[in-house]
DNA sequence: TTGAAAGCGCTAACAA
DNA sequence: TTGTTAGCGCTTTCAA
């Protein structure tokens, strides 16, 4: 049991200086041959591994970055946490993921815990809180990237999607097939994407100069249970042939609700959604969905991140970069 | 921009000493109160976060855990790795997150990365490779709990479920609610809970006295996909009245494949999984399934882990320990 | 109740 | 090509 292994014990038992280890450890070119090779079998055979923390503190610098998403349990957030962790360790960082669960009190307290660890760069998808912190962490040269919503009025990188367009096209589509009656089950209005799918129904309703009847929209939470009941309120409205809905979570709780009521797709009614999940294509027919870059999303805000971080252009010398993804909308049977 | 904000400079600007700044910050109690007000202030007005690095390094502790799972983007992983995050921060502790793909090599390396960072333990979903690697770092004083799976030989704490019991006793209702044709989608035989649930659909033919006919058992990896391929051969087979498959990613193309062909659930077939997926009790009728307690997994790995790293128990003190949680059976309508 | 100072393990400037 | 040494920012003895 080696208590404690470090450079210092590898340079005596190989006969040289900790510098000289260090180097190695480092792949300085300018060592010879021999001197490298003792040093590489004294760390073989010792099993030695260089303490990060040191190397960080004497470095000031961490090669981690941290990122707070609302929760992995989510379909989206998962895929956005596997992206920057698999673009992190193609750049040799490391992720320290947090759940920030939309609450603008745990984001702060996540923020400082990133902070106090110095991870060189932080990804982050908003509460829409938290400003002035965040607008200090810039500036005292930590860069975030913000990935899928924004914070108004903070200057950094940001990632986001299409929403609206690519929801306008969906209605403006069904709107073009005929259907006239269109429920929506729209998602939280304090959020940016909830808020921009409902405009893009709106928009095409507009434009293709078609009204919006009262109570086709119903606010839900983006849960598989609201995407249920919700639904069920919809159905009752007799007038109802088509329904979309605007996250994929509510569009299996509607999709249940549709089947139980022995409606047929696209028969009795119209479906569609925004968002992909597996069993949209898995179902006969197929549902019409947008999919969105999920996995493009998170790689694009840590390649974005990373190139701050190693570029040495740090947290504020370069301008802001707004990156927009595009949706696409997919056609499948259902609408 | 305070680029270098340290102890050093709160000290000053405090007119005390770094000691003193040091002991308001980790509340040691034999401060002046107006002492510790007065550099309490500076802490606030400056943002002052204490560089974790250097206090790790000196600590020699990091109060973080590295967590290595196969993949977030499993419904299964992600569950563990959120339990992890939530009981390591009610435990102040931080969490490196990796996704080990089910890949030794990735494992190795993500083991190494741990290391290095001197994260204070390890939680890990193992592939069964690295031992000897892993017996090293026991034994330099990394503890390290394994969860889900085994590795053979390796002594450490390990959290797993009774698959195989499970398995057995869904099985043994089915039969005993009279199906005799029972199909079964198994999942990999290189895992511990492929192998254990293919063993309880063994066990209770055997227990019942019910011969398992030719062509029943089929082999899929746990995936969508394999899932809807495999229920696809199964159902050709004319003699089969039921269908019970293995895990909740295979279920649902099961699922699909099922009412593709356009059966009933109950009535033209049985059907029961492995599993129980937010989709499982939204249908109608709901599927039988064996729901595993994984939040439950994840949480008492992570406090089995911090217990021993902050009882100072070490890696290697105390006895392991085994604990094998109980997954439960819920008897829904469609078998 | 406070301060001075050593030292955690490493890197990098400088000297040789 | 290699060694000596200062110092990263903190905690913690020891002394006052």
């Amino acid at each position: 049991m080696h208590r404690k292994l470090n450079i210092e014990k590898v340079a005596e038992y190989a006969g040289v200086s900790t510098a000289t280890v260090s180097r190695v450890l480092n792949n300085y070119p300018f060592v010879k041959d021999e001197t490298r090779r003792k040093v590489l079998q004294v760390i073989r055979e010792t099993n030695y591994q260089v303490n990060a923390v040191a190397r960080n503190l004497r470095r000031k610098k961490t090669h981690s970055i941290g990122v707070i998403i609302s929760n992995v349990l989510s379909s989206f957030y998962s895929v956005i946490a596997k992206a920057v962790e698999d673009a992190a360790i193609r750049n040799k960082f490391s992720t320290v993921l947090c759940n920030g669960g939309d609450s603008p009190e745990k984001e702060l307290s996540y923020l400082k815990v990133l902070h106090e660890n110095r991870v060189d760069g932080i990804i982050l998808s908003p509460t829409g809180k938290n400003r002035d912190y965040l607008s200090f962490l810039i500036s005292s040269g930590i860069p975030i990237t913000l990935v899928d919503r924004t914070v108004k009025g903070l200057q950094c990188d940001t990632v986001l999607v299409n929403n609206r367009e690519a929801s306008r096209e969906v209605v403006r589509y069904m709107l073009r097939q005929g259907y006239r009656n269109i429920g929506f089950i729209a998602g939280p209005q304090d959020r940016l994407t909830g808020i921009e799918r409902l405009q893009g129904y709106y928009d095409a309703h507009e434009n293709e100069g078609v009204p919006v009847h009262e109570g086709l929209v119903k606010m839900g939470d983006f849960l598989i249970e609201s995407g249920k009941a919700r639904a069920i309120e919809l159905l009752e409205n007799g007038r109802l042939d088509a329904l979309y809905v605007s996250n994929s979570d509510m569009a299996t709780g509607a999709y249940v609700a549709i089947k139980e009521k022995g409606l047929r797709i696209p028969e009795d009614i119209g479906f569609a959604m925004f968002d992909d999940p597996d069993w949209a294509s898995l179902v006969t027919p197929g549902v019409s969905a947008v999919r969105q870059p999920v996995y493009t999303l998170g790689s694009t805000a840590a390649d974005l991140l990373v190139k701050r971080i190693v570029d040495g252009s740090g947290a504020i010398d370069k301008e802001p970069v707004k990156i927009v993804l595009e949706a696409r909308f997919i056609k499948r049977g259902s609408v």
